[in-house]
DNA sequence: CGAAAATAATTCGTATACGAAATGAAAAAC
DNA sequence: GTTTTTCATTTCGTATACGAATTATTTTCG
């Protein structure tokens, strides 16, 4: 295997759990995706987070997580209004139905993760690990080739 | 760290990479993304590669590999006909434009993850090793739940 | 053979995803 | 205090991604 093969074989594999893992099919019958269910609980849990420390929470770009809460708010699951004291600045709270939504959802995912949710303490990790290291590598590689004026 | 909490920061860290790696950030300067860099390296392998066969060998949907071979098409990299035996069929060829861009990608991209392709063997197996345990274990929970016509 | 079933690819609708450009509002500079 | 800059969010254009529906062709069945 040589290294444009290796590194076929591990973009692959990324790309894969990623799907598996992170859309989840959409959360079959609940009719929200993964990512919708993780930011329903941002919100559930810290209302009045913008949209920028959502995206930056959910390590997504601001104009992704926009089209995330737009789709949530459509949807009737949160409300999404301007602050008071900044008015750029937008603020978010789970509705009744948004509330009912993520507990169902969330036992869903639960049930149907359960696996991962009970992988061993060290594996997880070790994956984690694994992960960094990778991210570091690629990192430091591309800063070195474009970008020298670092600050 | 509860179970739900693991499930989000494990999702994130594929998400991450995913991204750091698969669309590799569209190999810049080139213009060309990560997934149509490997299907032109496939394409050159092996010309005749059906748009079936194709989508599986990235693991992906034939509709995702029809709009990824379009756009290959369209920026005049590789040829796509019908099969003259069988005229679903497509077959494709990739042409010298293509075959100039797969060089200079492959190139770039050899560089730029230069530190993914000098990996360890073995932390290569371990991270696809934990790779595929999770997917075993999303897959058998939800086979389980859904789907029990198997063959 | 002709109708029905199966197969290969495309199209459609929707969601995620990014960067760049645009918009609107607050803060800083003068 | 007005202009400039910065900041938060949205919009735009494009690519990936999936499943369902559609189209075109081949195979199978009766």
């Amino acid at each position: 295997m040589d290294g444009f093969e290796r590194i076929k074989v591990i973009t692959r594999s990324f790309r894969e759990l990623y799907h598996a893992l992170w859309l989840l099919g959409q959360v079959e019958e609940l009719d929200i995706t993964g990512i919708q269910l993780f930011v329903l609980s941002a919100v559930a849990k810290e209302p009045n987070l913008s949209l920028g420390e959502l995206a930056e929470m959910m390590q997504t770009n601001n104009s992704t997580m926009s089209g995330i809460v737009d789709r949530l708010v459509k949807a009737d699951l949160i409300v999404r209004e301007r602050s008071e004291k900044d008015r750029r600045t937008l603020t978010m709270r789970i509705t009744p139905l948004g509330e009912e939504k993520r507990k169902q959802a969330k036992k869903y995912v639960q049930e149907r993760l359960s696996g991962l949710a009970n992988m061993k303490d060290e594996d997880i990790s070790l994956l984690l690990k694994l992960h960094q290291d990778i991210l570091d590598k690629i990192h430091l590689e591309g800063d070195g080739k474009k970008d020298d004026e670092s600050k």
